[in-house]
DNA sequence: ACCGTATACGAAAACGGTTTCGTGTTGATA
DNA sequence: TATCAACACGAAACCGTTTTCGTATACGGT
């Protein structure tokens, strides 16, 4: 077992002082071409490496980025996580991943984990529970401490720091446009309970529309469903009662188990019932009939929060110049399939 | 800006040595009571924190587990990761993940970077370049370090270290034989473009079903698709010309689409055709017809890989026992959908 | 012979902890 | 009163780097 050489160890073996190794190895013009060529030639043939620690102890700095999402398994922070990876990578920048599962204690703790010298700067989407709470001590903590955070998709306006989000109330409103325009005119919404996270945002846009085209907003054509639970015979119960021709659901999930039961039902999508859903995933790729959905861009939102992250913390180290924070706006756009095809007869 | 607080704070703002108040913070016994409390009351108003890389640097260990996957927008790979991430949170250390993509050279980059003092051990899946070249220098370096390494689920019997895999060969045995008993006989495979990792074990367990069953094994009976690409050409080409009532796919990606072909071609599922996937994913749970798939039990898989590694890197740190490496076999299960529903008629 | 100045290198501090090994003070004991 | 242990704390080394500053040597110029 060959253990990891350190610059002492060269320095003994070639009998020189510990700096002078470390300047060899950065090409310094203060040592000797002889010298230099030695040790460098010595350091190759055992294939020293610096020791990452060291150098951030030293350097404060860690190279590493913290990254908070609330469930790894899912296809939309999965692919902001993608973008993340790629970009920090890049840029030489390694990330550390936390799941904190929805849950506002696990988020505390291991944001706590990471603040103590791990990281150097955060990138999150805020846990329900937290949101729920509205307790947002633990990112204002991280803030005062000089550590840059950007929040994404599942932000608050009570932590002053960056932010990365989608138009979603604009994508449903062009979205409730869309299926307007096709004819459609009893135009259910399908949500999370309590219209938790950025469903609220995607039912402003609903209604807007709704509203701009003299339709009715009717509270009996909103199904609510809990995030991660079956809710099967709800929605069975929901679709069998209800004269609809068209659906906009909160995410491809929803959408995907809707098209389901009201096929079953025997009704034919798009022909009597058309569905759009967001998260534009494998699942509205697959799906039968395939599923129009909005694409959030999960990627680019991934990249863009990583660029303003690194930029913060290059930056930071520069002098103190007004914090100014962002908030960049991804432009979800609306991909169209085969469950919107046509208009309605 | 609250910057961090250190021991030298402490120490100087109390009149007293650091090593005074590190002992006083870790309760020693060295210590006067009073010190002691005094020490820690400060400690705890100012928030004291020790700095996790100062720690690293002392103790030679991070508390980082590295991963690397070869994508991350994969249900399988997520669901790995979930487990080694709960699994390793709970234990106390953090996860950095690093994406290889497929590409070898990424997989050497990021192992290189990881190695040099940033984890304490490594958990990985192969690239599928890597794979194909053969080449495992970079796995081989790593031991050689000393530092701990389980594969998974693409692992390769060159190098000497920890595996989990399933029991991949045995599991589409049983789900051939499962369709075999349903009364199918015209079997179709549909795999991977040159049976790319975990395949031809899966081609094994077919063909031995077959032959066990007396069973014509026919290579036109088998449709290898490039892995991201789409090709729905080929596919529907496949399905069009040849008599066949069942199907075994080596994911259920594959298994979906061809789903989706072969209903849009007239041919109901599972009437005239049934279909097994493997990964049991979201897709199986919500496609229609419901999809029968070999769940490969991910999440236990990823948790069963991180407890081996802590407990090589905790004992590691004890003496030269002889090093011993086991391959756990995790066994996948077949979870029947409608996709399988019923005899053939 | 003296001074100045490159040249080439080493000593030491610093990053923030932990830990070993003193050592000054106190009180009890002989 | 001298001795000694117990107590309470500090000095210093160490982890592996980087970086500043100091200095020995040699050499050229006068």
């Amino acid at each position: 077992m060959k253990r990891k050489i350190t610059l002492k160890h060269i320095a003994r073996e070639l009998d020189v002082s510990i700096s002078t190794v470390s300047k060899a190895l950065k090409n310094s013009e203060e040592i000797g071409q002889d010298t230099k060529e030695k040790i460098q030639a010595f350091a190759k043939l055992y294939n020293y490496r610096p020791n990452n620690i060291a150098i951030s102890l030293k350097n404060k700095r860690t190279k590493n980025i913290g990254v908070i999402i609330p469930d790894i398994v899912h296809h939309f922070f999965t692919t902001v996580f993608r973008g993340i990876e790629q970009y920090a990578n890049n840029k030489g920048y390694n990330v550390i991943v936390c799941v904190s599962d929805e849950s506002f204690d696990k988020e505390v703790i291991n944001m706590e984990m990471l603040a103590n010298g791990s990281i150097d700067g955060f990138i999150m989407a805020l846990a329900g529970e937290t949101q729920l709470k509205n307790d947002f001590n633990h990112l204002k903590e991280v803030t005062e401490q000089g550590i840059p955070l950007v929040l994404f998709d599942r932000v608050t306006e009570d932590v002053q720091c960056d932010k990365v989000i989608i138009n979603d109330e604009e994508a449903a409103y062009q979205a409730v446009k869309k299926l307007i325009a096709s004819g459609r005119r009893k135009i259910a919404l399908v949500t999370t309970e309590g219209y938790l996270n950025v469903s609220a945002k995607r039912a402003e846009g609903y209604f807007r529309a709704l509203k701009e085209h003299h339709l009715p907003i009717d509270k009996d054509m909103i199904l609510e469903l809990p995030y991660q639970k079956d809710n099967e015979k709800k929605s069975e119960e929901f679709f069998r009662n209800r004269s609809i021709d068209a659906v906009l659901c909160v995410n491809e999930i929803f959408a995907v188990k809707c098209m389901g039961i009201v096929q079953r039902s025997g009704k034919r999508v798009p022909d009597d019932i058309a569905f759009i859903g967001f998260t534009d995933g494998i699942l509205s790729r697959l799906s039968t009939p395939t599923l129009s959905s909005v694409d959030q861009h999960g990627e680019l939102m991934g990249e863009t929060a990583a660029r303003m992250l690194i930029e913060k913390i290059e930056r930071d180290h520069d002098q103190e110049e007004e914090e100014i924070f962002q908030t960049r706006i991804i432009s979800a756009t609306l991909v169209e399939r085969e469950s919107t095809l046509g208009s309605l007869k």
